[in-house]
RNA sequence: GCCCUUGUAGUUCAAUGGAUAGAACAAGUCCCUCCUAAGGAUUAGAUGUAGGUUCGAUUCCUACCAAGGGUACCA
């Protein structure tokens, strides 16, 4: 589902209206067309592509159309001058006022300054990590747990009641394989051992819980009894969930598989397919039809060993969540589950749930390198790099922004050994340090009894990098808004970084707490609004916003 | 084989079909008498290959090449 934009009267809106007006009075057609920042800040603050587009219904060169409509065009209060280039593009500028009066809204409300509001009143749920508790969390796993939990932040800003999900599945083959392995090595404490299950999980960990279980349960337990697979389960999940803890990711739920067989939920979802006549039976297994569903294949849901395959309780699971009413549900997945979410969905859409709803994230894996070799991960053989680790080394605020500043359909690269080498390089410092060098500023400011507050003279700001400034802060909110529709981290990640690219300059060259002090109170202004945009900014992708560096 | 992602600077990543393809790290050169130099200024350096659509293509389409994932009665 994507949200509805609202529709606000900002200036954008404003100068299309202007624009679409000048286009009628040509008799030219209402098409839409784009205002954009151009790049070149030569050009102003928009640039509309009108000319280009209806150059042809015109039967004129781009370049003379946007003369024309240059030419009686009204241009709308705010706006300051109107160029036209090649080739074709018609500029505007926006004059300082409006700049002024941003910054002064910032300052009227500064933590609600880029909300949308567009999620108030609504729920939403995310689902992400939902790794079965069988072994540490890994870098791979990092990166879904920091796209998720900062994607469940971007709806919380924009006003959203959101419930961060791990589901896990605790009824399957993994789970016995790994009691099994456990209790493997539990006989093998005892001197009594026995064979390794073949695929068993071979990590360090499998010992450290059977001697736990040894110590606690003494050394005559039965075999398959329930402490191999309680007690495994229980300290893999402390492990991971203290794990995400230090990343600041905390599930407000969780949910697993074993509570959909207790419930009914499995059998009924199983009935309600039957009698659409999605289900039959071949070679002892039962099977559903997702050829009907569009696929061309059919695929098992109960395997001829009486087993769910674990697409049976996705869906009751599934089910379930929409049962709970959210507005908005979000599934986060590694690329490996490119593949199944698609019948899932057609499941759901069958038996008559509303799957719009439904926003499936895929995100590409994490290649890890070692010593420029690439390192194959696998729970099973143990050959991992913990995230517990990685984040006891680097920080949870080095390893957040390490997976945020990238498009999660990358497919990224996370050299081992470079690791710690840029860890002090990371951009997130640019972005924390800005902040604290506002925080620093306004320290001494105070020292010479300067306060900023809602009085001051706007018209002493008027440098370059200051309007540069206000131009960046302007743009936060419909920057912002765009993260909610895409919901991309990175692209709020990208916008802080040119934010506090602004501020450095203007810090460089404007010097706030000075004699003049009209000028002092106009620039601390300025400063305290970019301290709460940052902080805001920093806040919603996880990270701290430190007073001192 | 078929399906899904992705190929951009030496490296890691950006770029709603728009103007001169951005940034960081690495390399070179400058700037602390001044609110923190974790900063600023500056030089050099890139769209896998071949076509197509378009006024305009890194972006859309086709083929090829390369990487990752899927194509399991594993999750």
């Amino acid at each position: 589902m994507r949200p509805r934009r609202n529709l606000r009267m900002n200036p954008r809106t404003i100068l299309n209206d202007a624009i679409l007006t000048a286009v009628e009075a040509l008799d030219l057609p209402r098409k839409s067309s784009q205002l954009t920042p151009p790049k070149n800040p030569e050009f102003g603050d928009f640039a509309s592509n009108i000319a280009l587009v209806l150059a042809k219904d015109a039967r004129q060169k781009p370049l003379d159309l946007a003369r024309r409509i240059a030419d009686i065009l009204v241009l709308p209060e705010g706006f300051a001058q109107v160029s036209v280039t090649p080739p074709g593009f018609i500029n505007f500028k926006l004059s300082n006022s409006y700049y002024y009066s941003v910054l002064k809204s910032i300052l009227a409300n500064p933590h609600e300054y880029g909300k949308s509001r567009i999620g108030i009143g609504k729920t939403a749920n995310v689902e992400f990590v939902s790794a079965n508790p069988t072994g540490p969390l890994t870098v791979g796993h990092g990166r879904q747990a920091i796209l998720g939990d900062t994607v469940a932040s971007i709806l919380e800003w924009h006003g959203y009641e959101v419930t961060r999900e791990y589901y896990y599945n605790d009824a399957g083959r993994q789970m016995r394989l790994l009691a099994n392995s456990v209790e493997a090595r539990y006989r093998e404490l005892l001197g009594e051992p026995s064979p390794f299950p073949e695929d068993g999980y071979q990590g360090d960990y499998i010992r450290d819980i059977a001697r736990v279980i040894r110590d606690e349960y003494g050394d005559s337990l039965e075999p398959g009894a329930a402490p191999f697979r309680k007690v495994t389960e229980k300290t893999i999940f402390d492990d991971i969930k203290s794990t995400l803890q230090d990343l600041r990711v905390v599930h407000s739920r969780f949910s697993n598989e074993q509570s959909f067989y207790d419930n009914g939920a499995i059998d009924q979802t199983l009935s309600d397919l039957r009698s659409k006549d999605l289900i039959y039976e071949a070679d002892g297994a039962t099977w559903l039809k997702t050829t009907a569903l569009g696929k061309n294949q059919d695929t098992v849901l109960i395997k001829k060993t009486g087993e769910p395959t674990y697409r049976l309780p996705d869906m009751a699971y599934h089910r379930d969540k929409f049962d709970r009413g959210y507005d908005m549900i979000v599934d986060i997945f590694g690329a490996d589950h490119i593949a199944t979410y698609p019948d899932v969905l057609s499941v759901l859409k069958t038996l008559g749930y509303d799957t719009g709803k439904v926003r499936v994230l895929i995100h590409q894996f994490v290649t890890l390198l070692r010593g420029g070799e690439i390192v194959k991960m696998s729970t099973r053989k143990a050959n991992y790099v913990t995230l517990r680790e990685l984040t006891e080394r680097l920080g949870a605020d080095v390893v957040r922004y390490f997976f945020i500043m990238r498009g999660m359909n990358s497919h990224l690269n996370f050299d081992l050994d470079l690791a710690e080498d840029q860890s002090e390089k990371n951009p997130v410092f640019y972005l924390q340090y800005a902040h604290a060098r506002t925080a620093n500023i306004l320290v001494h400011a105070r020292a010479f009894d300067l306060e900023p507050g809602s009085d001051f003279t706007t018209q002493r700001l008027d440098r370059p990098e200051e309007i540069n400034l206000l131009k960046e802060l302007s743009r936060v909110p419909v920057v912002w808004e765009s993260a909610l529709d895409s919901l991309e981290p990175q692209i709020i990640a990208q916008n802080l970084q040119t934010v506090a690219t602004a501020f450095h300059k203007f810090y460089t060259v404007c010097r706030v707490v000075t004699d003049d002090q009209e000028l002092s109170l106009a620039r601390l202004a300025i400063v305290s609004a970019v301290k709460a945009v940052l902080k805001n900014g920093l806040e919603i992708l996880g990270l701290t916003a430190p007073d001192r560096m």
